[in-house]
RNA sequence: CGGGGCGUAGCUCAGCUUGGUAGAGCGCUCGGUUUGGGACCGAGAGGUCGCAGGUUCGAAUCCUGUCGCCCCGACCA
């Protein structure tokens, strides 16, 4: 039976809806694929439940062939293992957390790893029970501090989250790029451009992790490329350090006044201007050492000043140095933390001061030092001298001070080098569209899953996870697959393969209409039938153009003589054809 | 968490500056005329103007508070 648009629970839109910018969210409420429910959180009407069971037909498709068997857990799960993990407290303000009537603590879960390693200890207990890869389709909860751009990033959402079990690491490889490649299948059967980058891990933990990003300026991802091949996402690239050197025959540090210099440019300034290099070089924000102060939050609550030193031409990448503290919560340290340390002069903050050390455990403050991997033995600086209005030139890292470790804090910026040595890298922004993870023993050791191996001995099993964000990529594919008139699906997503109009009121063109339909059905095509009688051609044409189907037949007044049009979203191409002929033409 | 914008009919919005008791277009219902690019005529239904308090004879409009939504930002002391 063809869907018929008489009597089908779709409403479309004339206008824009005013809550929505993003493309893919305006075209998604407008022609009645999506409802707002509350921020983040989406209705799904027909239509749109239509795309969304293809884009999963896809994944079942390929899941199935990479050995994956699906199963399904509910979203609301016990606190019990996720405190045994330590997720309960890391996962933060991000987890949507509730109490049932006899208080005891729920979730709603962001991710599965400890309800899958459970259920895989239940069940499993020997070697021969793996390699295991399982897999759900489910709805994800995560309270985003911003949900925006409707799908692309919500609060509620639907993900594949595939996690594969085995007992030796060379298994863990074998079942990790197992699913790598079905993604790769996958992404490329939909349509989707993506670049493969080293990720950080994250709150997942584990070790090795690589994340599908789709490259486009509205992406939420910064990653680097360079063109012998090295990928990241900035999150995860690490810094190419210089060898460190000795610092035989370079001058002593010297302290000079440098009044009204609170910011890296008024600095460099001054010193150009006041302090020339004797080499005749200019000075640069490069040559600068910056000195910043986070405040980090254990998820315990404990809170700790660190300072982190880096050129002054670099700015703190705030994610990277979340990555850098994870799981602590890090933030610019506020007035009352300066007041807590009289010892940090603002303005002027510097490791060394001429009465000793400042900066590090072993000093005066006693506050962490990190510095940036450039900042290397026998590197010189000019940085603050811990007075207000001085600071200290020619200050020599492992001469003159010293730091209790490096961190990559930076910002990553176009030109610097990847670690790999394939060159320089180029910055580009990206969506996530999917991600894969070698946990490890991470979650097995914590939940206890042990399998006996081939010589009867207990090992701890490891684990990979792979997850794919499956209604960002419907919004993806919507924000690709666009016109001003509306969406334009690719065939394979489509909610419908074949839109037919009757226009008109002549019943031989919902005569002839009806035939159409059970021929294309009779070929194996799914239809939506456009068979209200009241409305208007231009409606009709509208409606089809905002919905999107790539296929269209119009029945009209070609249809007394046995002739159709054969219409294509995409290209806007119309063509007349014997109504005889559709059927095997679209089948 | 900070900044900006916005809450008036199902949708998109006007009205607010200058207070006087609710508007338009689209959509919806009924009748009629229309039917290849968002038709027309007539008759209707539909709103505690986000919420609370205040000022006032009188508040959608002014004041205070509050809630919600959208967008941008989140660091360089």
């Amino acid at each position: 039976m063809p869907t018929r648009l008489s009597n089908y629970f779709l409403r479309t839109l004339r206008e824009d809806p005013s809550d929505a910018e993003v493309t893919s969210h305006r075209l998604l409420v407008r022609a009645g694929y999506i409802r707002r429910q509350a921020p983040g959180i989406f209705a799904w009407l027909p239509l749109g439940l239509r795309v969304k069971g293809k884009i999963e037909a896809v994944v079942r498709e390929e899941m199935s062939a990479a050995g994956a068997h699906e199963v399904h857990f509910p979203a609301l799960l016990p606190r019990e293992p996720y405190e045994v993990t330590g997720r309960w407290e890391e996962y933060g303000d991000s987890l949507f957390r509730l109490k049932d009537r006899k208080g005891s603590d729920l979730l709603l879960a962001p991710t599965h790893e400890e309800v899958f390693t459970l259920l895989v200890k239940d069940l499993c207990n020997s070697y021969k029970d793996l390699p295991l890869s399982i897999y759900q389709i489910q709805d994800k909860y995560r309270d985003e501090a911003r949900p925006r751009a409707g799908l692309l990033r919500g609060r509620e959402f639907t993900m594949k989250d595939a996690y594969s079990f085995d007992h030796t690491d060379a298994g863990l490889d074998v079942s990790y790029q197992a699913q790598r490649d079905a993604y790769e299948r996958i992404f490329t059967r939909l349509g989707l451009e993506y670049v493969i980058v080293q990720a950080d891990a994250g709150a997942m933990g584990g070790s090795k992790s690589e994340e599908f990003l789709h490259p486009t300026p509205v992406g939420e991802d910064t990653f680097v490329r360079s063109a012998g091949g090295y990928a990241a996402n900035v999150e995860a690239f690490r810094t190419l350090a210089p060898a460190a050197q000795g610092w035989d025959g370079l001058p002593s540090a010297e302290v000079f006044d440098t009044p009204d210099t609170p910011t890296i440019q008024t600095l460099v300034n001054r010193a150009n201007a006041a302090h020339p290099r004797p080499d005749g070089r200019e000075w640069t924000a490069a040559d600068t050492l910056k000195n910043v102060v986070l405040a980090l939050t254990q998820p315990d609550g404990t809170r700790e000043l660190v300072v982190i030193g880096l050129p002054g031409n670099r700015e703190v990448d705030l994610k990277r140095v979340e990555v850098a503290f994870t799981p602590a919560e890090v933030e610019a340290a506020n007035e009352s933390d300066f007041a807590a340390h009289p010892g940090l002069v603002r303005g002027y903050i510097g490791p060394w001061a001429s009465a000793g050390a400042v900066l590090g455990e072993a000093s005066s403050t006693g506050i962490r030092y990190l510095v940036d991997p450039r900042v290397v033995g026998g590197t010189e600086w000019i940085t603050g001298a811990n007075e207000h209005g001085r600071h200290v030139f020619g200050l020599v890292a492992g001469r003159d001070f010293e730091s209790d470790g490096t961190v990559e804090a930076a910002e990553v910026l176009a030109g610097d080098p990847a670690p790999d040595g394939s060159g320089p890298v180029e910055l580009a922004r990206g969506m996530e569209i999917g991600h894969v993870f070698q946990l490890g023993r991470k979650y097995a050791e914590a939940l206890g899953l042990k399998v006996l191996d081939e010589n009867g001995k207990l090992v701890t099993v490891t684990m990979g996870s792979y997850g794919i964000g499956v209604t960002r990529i419907l919004a993806i594919i919507a924000e690709l697959n666009n016109d001003e008139k509306g969406l334009i699906w690719p065939a394979g997503v489509a909610p419908f393969d074949v839109h037919v109009i009757a226009t008109g009121r002549d019943p031989l063109v919902f005569e002839t209409s009806e035939l159409v339909v059970k021929a294309l059905e009779s070929v194996g095509r799914d239809v939506l039938y456009d068979d209200r009688a009241k409305v208007s051609p231009g409606v009709k044409f509208g409606d089809a153009e905002l919905i999107g189907i790539p296929r269209i037949v119009i029945v009209g007044r070609g249809a007394v003589d046995g002739i159709a049009e054969l219409w294509d979203r995409r290209t806007g191409e119309r063509e007349q054809i014997a109504i005889t002929d559709i059927a095997e033409r679209l089948g």
